[in-house]
This record gives C-alpha cells, sequence and structure tokens, in this order.
DNA sequence: GTTAAAGTTGATATTTTTTATCCACATTAA
DNA sequence: TTAATGTGGATAAAAAATATCAACTTTAAC
C-alpha cells in the first residue's frame, strides 16, 4: 500500500525540472547528484517518465532531461502512472483486467470508490503548485 | 500500491464470520478450504487479525474463529490495518516517524490529504453492509 | 484421563518485486 | 574527433510477500 522509491525519485525529478526555467534542460547525473539517487537506476526513472510523455530527452554533450509539458499540466498521479503503470490499489480494479466474481464481490465498489478518492486528491495539484509552494 | 494478497485473505475471511449468526465459531481450517487459502499461512492471517481485536479465537476441539465485535462495528480499513498496519501510502506519512525533509516538502501534504481520502472511503462502510449488500 | 481438534509460535523456504549495478551502444554538441 | 549524454539489455543484490513445516499449548468431547 505504498508509492514505491522508484516513484519517489521520479517525483523529486519532476520537482527540479519544474524549478528550472521552462524548456531547460538538466542531466540525469546533475539529478542524481542533487537528489542523492543511484545515477543509472535514474536514468531508467527518467526513460519511464520520458515513455509517458511528461518529460523530454536530448542526447549528447549538454543533453539532458526537460519538461515536455507545462508544470500546470502535470500533476502526482501522472508522475506514479509514468512509473508504476496505472494506479490500481487491487489487481481486479486494474485496467483491462476483467475478475470473474466481480459480479457479485461486494468488495469491490468499495475499493473502487477508494482509489478513485485517491486519484481525485493526488489529481488535484499541479507540478506547479508545488514548486510555488516550495 | 496495491493491498497486499494477505489483506485479500482478511477481507474474504472476515466476509465469512460476518455471514455467521453472531458468535458462531469457524475454524480456519475450514475457512481456508471454502475460500481456497493456504491454511498455516490463513492461521497467521486470523492471528494477526486476532492480535488487532477483529475477531476472538477458541482453542481445542470445535474451536475456531468469530467476530470479536459486531460487524456494524468494522470497515474495510480496519481490515487493512490489523494485516498491513496503520496505511501509510508513503514512509514518511507513517505514525511514529518524523522525516526530517517535512517542514519544507511540498509534497507530503498532498500525500497526507490523498491518504486521507482513501481511508475515509475504506471507512465508509461495515462489515455488515458488505454481507447485506452479498 | 485420553485423545483429537484446534489455535500459537517460530523457523525456514520459495517466489516475486524492487532496487541497484554494469556495460555496450547510439546520438550529438562542442 | 571527442567527450558528454541518453538508450537498452543483462544481471545481481536486497527486500518483501507468500508459502510450508513442525513442535507446542489449550480445550472440548468422549
Ligand atoms: S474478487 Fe475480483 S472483484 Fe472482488
Ligand atoms: S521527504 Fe519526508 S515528508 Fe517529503
Amino acid at each position: 500500500m505504498q508509492l514505491t522509491r522508484q516513484s519517489e525519485y521520479a517525483i523529486r525529478t519532476m520537482l527540479e525540472l519544474a524549478a528550472l526555467p521552462y524548456g531547460e534542460l538538466l542531466s540525469s547525473k546533475v539529478i542524481s547528484q542533487r537528489q542523492d539517487i543511484p545515477e543509472d537506476f535514474l536514468k531508467k526513472t527518467v526513460h519511464l517518465l520520458s515513455l509517458g510523455g511528461l518529460v523530454s530527452t536530448q542526447r549528447g554533450t549538454q543533453g539532458g532531461v526537460r519538461l515536455a509539458k507545462a508544470a500546470e499540466q502535470i500533476t502526482l498521479a501522472h508522475i506514479v502512472a509514468a512509473i508504476e503503470g496505472p494506479i490500481a490499489i487491487n489487481p481486479c480494479l486494474a485496467p483491462g483486467y476483467f475478475c470473474p466474481n466481480q459480479v457479485t464481490c461486494p468488495v469491490s465498489p468499495i475499493l473502487a470508490r477508494a482509489q478513485a478518492a485517491l486519484l481525485a486528491e493526488l489529481n488535484k495539484q499541479t507540478l506547479a503548485d508545488l514548486v510555488k509552494q516550495a
């Protein structure tokens, strides 16, 4: 019932990027040093963020990572989903999975509501809001 | 970000018990057969529920497990907490842990709110409500 | 009293997931 | 041309979750 450490790495990375002037690049190496995250592991994390469309990357000398869209359009839920996949507090609630018991299962509606509430909160504030507060 | 299978076992067990006339015993063995849960693993799960004050147990022949309080006073949140400990979607939010960054950390308030929303939903309906629906 | 049914407890094994490391490669700006 | 950087895949190490085993205690039933 916890976020993985990798999600936390991703959040911290996104906060670093969002604090920069929009469009500016920061290398994984620098991020890993500033945030004390294992460099090679962070690289993969950044790659996941990239696949999720949250950051774009630039190879080569002076390359790095930058936000792929405005910080106003990014929320914690987006970041977590990019790393861990769609948030599902129970396998039965994962998209694409149809549980055979679902019709009679009295638990699943409650979990569904709980999950929706969780998600709603994670979407309430944008990355931009977070940076302002810090 | 998921409930463990053990929590699911616990929920299914509690539903079995709540379906019984109040105070009636059911042995771990029978529950494990009905719900297709490894018996020895279920025994430990039941023990956790017992430590959490949700069920009481009776040793010896004809012994078993029964609800320790009315199904109206038990929610999913209680069950999960008995198995996994206090629900914390992030280590920083675990009771007793004081994160040194908490003062400046912009993420923690959001996670705290998300966690509260999750918990509220998990507490909204009682075990008794669930049994009625099934 | 004996016995068999049950919960208790702790050790250990297995499996799965998460985290970390390593390295060969592709791209690109300087 | 070269050094900095992301890409991608393999592998290892660590941690957590799940499962199994076995010796023990309690207790109702006979
Ligand atoms: S068991 Fe799958 S929905 Fe409840
Ligand atoms: S890092 Fe602990 S509260 Fe944010």
